[in-house]
DNA sequence: GAGTATAATGCAACAATGTTGCAAAATTAA
DNA sequence: TTAATTTTGCAACATTGTTGCATTATACTC
């Protein structure tokens, strides 16, 4: 059998998508101050959200909590900072990174504005805390996991980035 | 350009691989009984790690150390189910999934005896925690994932499995 | 089978992480 | 400015997991 082939090489899955985090319309948070990113999603602006938000905005990591009570240790109770980040996953400001030990941490939500609720693997540097969404995964493999009624998916791929590969050198 | 396509419509990527946790060579766990399993990994075969063990051979669904805790409760120390969990994971005969809030539990590992270092995701079902093993990511986006250097990836799907949804009617 | 080295266990204490109820304070809308 | 509503701080509690150390069990040698 015969068949006609693109000639072109394909493309490879990761290569031309994998954009670091906040490239592309992600830029959208340096436009919307955190005030308006809160007023849209209908929370009171708050000076602690604010700071909080700001934080995320201009670190651009993933954070946990325990980084967040440092910072803000005698300024924001350790309770309110759970209840930002909780309220905040919820709203989908930030997606909830689980790794393969368990720890959680925080990063700002790439999608967030895009109301989609397709799957959203990340990939997370264990030495400087960089965040890159990856590809959704192939259609054939979401196709067959959607018939096992997949509800929820925990994927997150933890290693060195080029960065800190290059500094360790 | 023409290239010769293979006259075979392309195997979905699940539908031919995917088999209950428990069917093939994973046979092997009915085989071999627990003290050998415990002497091949050179464990002493002690009362306790020959019960967890044949407890999780004879329920086959992931359960979690407080499950556990509760079933051996007077008899087994809280703290040695952790240290048995923690070593059984570490040789891997048990495989710890880790679900999208965080919970953690341990199903027995199917791989365990096959000494290969691949990727293991898993679906869990969130009513009677049956675990099957997904198939491999496909080829191309492991290769990607490959050169973002991933030392650990944490993947886990959830839903409701088929058997269970019947009996929801 | 007794003796010995080594590993496993129980216990207490600690640590990390997250939750709840409620009163006080801040924000919003009128 | 007032009043409704949300957010915050605090204390207390809950869950999950860890560590050090004395005691006990297992495996190995004789
Ligand atoms: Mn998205
Ligand atoms: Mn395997
Ligand atoms: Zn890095
Ligand atoms: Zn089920």
């Amino acid at each position: 059998m015969l068949v006609e082939k693109h000639p072109l090489k394909p493309q490879s899955l990761l290569s031309l998508k994998l954009k670091p985090y906040w490239s592309g319309n992600y830029s959208l948070y340096k436009m919307l101050n955190p005030q308006e990113i809160l007023k849209k999603n209908s929370f009171r602006v708050t000076q602690h959200r604010c700071e909080v938000l700001t934080y995320f905005i201009q670190s651009k990591i993933a954070l946990n909590h325990r980084q967040l009570e440092l910072k803000y240790r005698g300024t924001i109770n350790r309770v309110s900072l759970y209840r930002i980040l909780h309220s905040f996953t919820e709203k989908k400001i930030l997606c909830k990174l689980i790794d393969s030990v368990g720890s959680v941490s925080y990063v700002l939500d790439k999608h967030s504005s895009q109301n989609d609720s397709h799957v959203h693997p990340h990939y997370k540097c264990k030495t400087c805390h960089d965040v890159v969404e990856l590809p959704e995964l192939p259609a054939d493999y979401r196709r067959e996991l959607e018939k096992l009624n997949v509800l929820q998916l925990n994927m997150l791929a933890e290693g060195i980035c080029q960065e800190c590969q290059k500094s360790m050198k």
